[in-house]
DNA sequence: TCATAATACCTAGCATGCTAACTAAATCAG
DNA sequence: CTGATTTAGTTAGCATGCTAGGTATTATGA
């Protein structure tokens, strides 16, 4: 039964993926696109890159791509910092503001229907426990 | 803080799938093709590859790919059924039985030491609310 | 029996994470 | 000041899941 673990929170993940996709895909986004847009608005307007990236939890490369389909897309714009050449800062556009009410909002009832049937301490314990693999994880990576 | 529930339960997957590749990485696989042999392995040798398939809860694109990986590094060998011109059946090669003991301790130690610091309870609590949060998927996608 | 449906395998291409390695710019150290 | 290191952004390519769609074979049903 343990030995299941792993792969169970592998497809629970590709799951949850697979319904936030579906139900964002009326607005067209991704869950990737969608997690770049929030975590923007929550850091603020203006942040750079790697900023972001870094705010997010992934490497900047895998950002990157995501941020290309996000301005392509009409949703975000890069600007030249003005104080390091080497930085680019990221804007929303009004299209890009306009959609991310209704993003969290589409997010939260996602959230709510996959996490139906767990109670309030069930859910906190999935988290806990979530958080103390992900710290395991990141110890036995930098050993390595 | 629930907000991030999503996003940690992919962290975490991502994580536990860096952690054993890179414990796998010594023996050559990933733990796709771990996943796919040990399945195997638990199912019997020369059942079809949609059987396999099936039993691993992907989608025979996503398992072919592995199975030619796992064919071309010698590992498996496939078969034409005779009862069914449209089958192929999976064999190990004697390489691949010779893997598949070390595989196990290998992902047995690296699960381990993921859990790490949870107790049994918790990692029973954790598994029932990832198949929950499967199950709320699998209804959710339905309908759509 | 013969057309239609279902099944098995496969290819093609998207979505998303990663590392490796490049360029340009800033910073630091001798 | 100049060479070495660090940082930001990028491209290239791997790993893995998926769906869509094609081909061959089997099963089904009128």
């Amino acid at each position: 039964m343990e030995q299941n673990i792993g792969w169970n929170l592998s497809r629970a993940a590709l799951s949850w993926r697979h319904v936030v996709d579906l139900y964002m895909s009326d607005l067209g986004f991704t869950q990737s696109r969608w997690i770049a847009m929030l975590h923007l608005k929550r850091i603020g307007e203006g942040c750079t890159q790697s900023e972001l990236a870094s705010n997010i939890g992934i490497e900047q490369p895998s950002l990157i791509r995501t941020l290309n389909q996000l301005c392509e897309a009409g949703y975000l714009q890069r600007k030249e910092s003005e104080h390091d050449a080497r930085c680019k800062t990221l804007w929303f556009t009004s299209k890009g503001k306009e959609v991310l009410q209704e993003m969290q909002t589409i997010a939260d009832q996602g959230r709510h229907a996959l996490l139906d049937g767990l109670s309030d301490e069930q859910r906190e314990l999935l988290n806990d426990a979530l958080l103390s693999i992900i710290k395991n994880a990141q110890k036995m990576s930098s050993k390595h």
